[in-house]
DNA sequence: CCGTATCCATTATGATACTG
DNA sequence: CAGTATCATAATGGATACGG
């Protein structure tokens, strides 16, 4: 990824970070995969999230087409999320994220509690420096 | 993808989010694709990142494993970032989301701008509604 | 060249209360 | 049940300056 390094790509991705990469975004997608999903459920189902935050990522969502909002006028009232097309095309990205962390996580964990221990073990490499004056 | 919507799988996803969701972190982790880079390579590569957010990107990274560092004692100091085996497994993911991100950005663009246009033509849905208290 | 600390502005998020 | 508004607070990120 990224073989062009050029400023364009970055804005790209760091534009899709702005709307996918927060809290709840990518958990409130994953939660839509199988179908339309009341206000409700979802809140149930995205654990932690307040009344709040859903409304304000499903807002973001619907905005950006990713979603599709449908109230039906009864009462209490009853609202429907789903994917749309685009939204859907998000999914393969989203799974291939939720498995990592699935997977490596625990390994994460890990690393950190070792890090801290580690500390003033890791000290400079022994490598040959190359030069005094690496390049140019 | 969460299949089973239990509350371990969103803590685990939330936590992978507060890791890589950032600003800049997939960003760094796709430049480092191709083998150790300095620091100044960096740098120059990510368009727009500060100096202080890429050392806290990084120094993060390397607590939690995913990077490794490598500084030189030379004058001045040389300082090169790669990834290790577990970074590497994170490029997948970082990929697919890149590519995404290529592929459906100005469709989203678009999306946008209608919204705000659109407005007050959304209404409610003229679905049926299935009955005044749809369920319980 | 690389790292860190400080200061400051902006944003994201949560709690709460109120409306239809 | 769903949505909105308000407020307080935490988290984020950038500019800058200094140290090794």
């Amino acid at each position: 990824m990224f073989e062009t390094a050029d400023p364009e790509t970055c804005q790209r991705v760091l534009k899709v970070l702005t709307l996918v990469g927060d809290k709840w975004t990518l958990l409130v997608i994953g939660h839509l995969e199988h179908g339309p999903v009341r206000f409700g459920a979802l809140q149930r189902a995205v654990t932690g999230i307040s009344h709040r935050m859903l409304t304000v990522t499903l807002r973001a969502l619907e905005r950006d087409g990713l979603v599709d909002r449908t109230a039906y006028p009864s009462v209490p009232p009853r609202v429907e999320y789903q994917l749309t097309d685009l939204g859907r095309t998000l999914l393969p990205p989203v799974r291939a994220l939720g498995e990592w962390a699935w997977t490596h996580l625990d390994e994460i964990a890990e690393n950190q509690g070792r890090f801290t221990a580690a500390g003033a073990t890791a000290g400079l490499s022994t490598d040959t420096p190359r030069s005094v004056h690496p390049e140019r």
